[in-house]
DNA sequence: CGTTGACTTGAACGATATCAAACAGGGTGG
DNA sequence: CCACCCTGTTTGATATCGTTCAAGTCAACG
């Protein structure tokens, strides 16, 4: 049994994703209820307060997760990036929405269909709930910086965990500079930290003149020295 | 098996607690590595960045979750209460110091223990995980108001968020004023709001001179009016 | 009574928001 | 190819909200 190819054996975030826990007979149940789909940026995936149709693994790109206020204010309250979990299991509306910021790959899998799936496999429900407490670490730190840092050390925070996020797998950074793009247009990077777009961006020219980071275009981050950041993101002084 | 009467049957939470998913012989099981513990106000229950003895539930009082930068920079990232559970399952270190603000009356389960009847138990883990959920909802709302909130509609959101979680089950708010103990002190109220003491103070007499609220003392307030409080909560004109 | 700790109030300051304008890059149509 | 616009970004001037620092109040307690 199962000894042909499957679209799964050749995922790029196969043993990553919550995917990673299922044995042969369970990717292929699995496999048997997926579907691939690409989105544009801005593409919305689910609606706050809203039934979702599907849930999803990130194969690639970026998502956001927002929530909003009546008149328009808007916190970005999750990240998600490839091999990230889409969706809330066990719960009938979405408490955010959720928006691709970059073209992104989904692997998608039909609600009730896939729901069935985590009752019979055990590994599944509980991959999903580790991914979940991942998820409230990121939401508990992301409180801390919400609430106690100011806004430079916003941004150096906000750039370290990108970095660390974009590059994931090729995580090769101990010492020299370390180039990345940026996912997110400056407005979402002040949803994202609680700040107004012009504050995020004087903080980008400031840490370019303190020599923290250069800038090719806006988007195109070079940190010069990692550890330095990191002692700037957590202390006034540094 | 099992006629014998368990201290759990007569446990004040036991329904809304993690134990609400187990079976007779499930409870027995659970009932044989309980403890319970009682704590003054201020006690330490875990360290951050530690390893953790033991899980509990919490029977009575209230328990706060909090991160701290280096240069003693304070965020509360969770309250919890009676019914709530307390431990990270499957995660060897507490990602945050865990502290009674108030009289807390505890069920203790050792660790190791523990997660073994996880194991055997796929409703215990199932219930964990609900529990998790509900605490991820709770700081993604809590960041759209640390990042996006205005002192005013921060400090009416902490006091409908506990006159919420303090009424539980009696919950009978419907028009007429409502009466409750705060469980913080100014410190900590300024902590959770990513505020300082003195601005939670003038917010306060803001309130009370609004008539939004009346104070008996420091710590009991008076809620004259919930749905303007709700109406301030959300927008800065109300 | 005097002391202590938690809370409130006041005045001045500063970080970030707000309002407004200039700038840069990329695409389009002439 | 250039003029134009569109959108995102940067920069500047000013306003505001919340912080900081400093007193002052109040209740509990020895």
């Amino acid at each position: 049994m199962g000894e042909h190819l499957l679209r799964c054996d050749s995922c790029a975030v196969r043993h990553r994703s919550v995917c990673g826990a299922l044995t042969r007979p369970e990717i292929e149940r699995l496999n048997a209820i997926a579907h691939t789909k690409n989105l544009p940026p801005g593409h919305i995936i689910l609606r706050d307060n809203e039934k979702p149709g599907y849930f999803a693994n990130i194969i690639s790109g970026v998502v956001k997760l927002t929530k909003s206020l009546g008149d328009g204010r808007q916190q970005i309250v999750g990240l998600q990036f490839a091999s990230d979990f889409l969706g809330r299991p066990f719960r009938d509306f979405s408490p955010y929405h959720a928006e691709s910021v970059t073209e992104v790959q989904l692997c998608t899998f039909e609600k009730t269909q896939f729901e069935r799936l985590t009752k019979d496999f055990r590994d599944l429900e509980h991959r999903l709930f580790e991914h979940t407490l991942d998820e409230l670490d990121a939401a508990q730190e992301w409180m801390l910086l919400l609430g106690r840092k100011s806004a430079e050390e916003k941004v150096a925070s906000f750039l370290l965990m990108v970095a660390r996020r974009m590059q994931s797998v090729g995580c090769k950074h101990s010492g020299g500079p370390t180039r990345f793009d940026l996912p997110l247009a400056r407005a979402e990077i002040a949803d994202f930290l609680g700040l107004t777009i012009e504050t995020v961006s004087r903080q980008f020219t400031r840490l370019k003149v303190d020599k923290y980071i250069s800038l090719e275009g806006s988007r195109t981050i070079i940190v010069l020295d990692m550890e330095r950041l990191r002692a700037l993101s957590e202390r006034s002084d540094g």
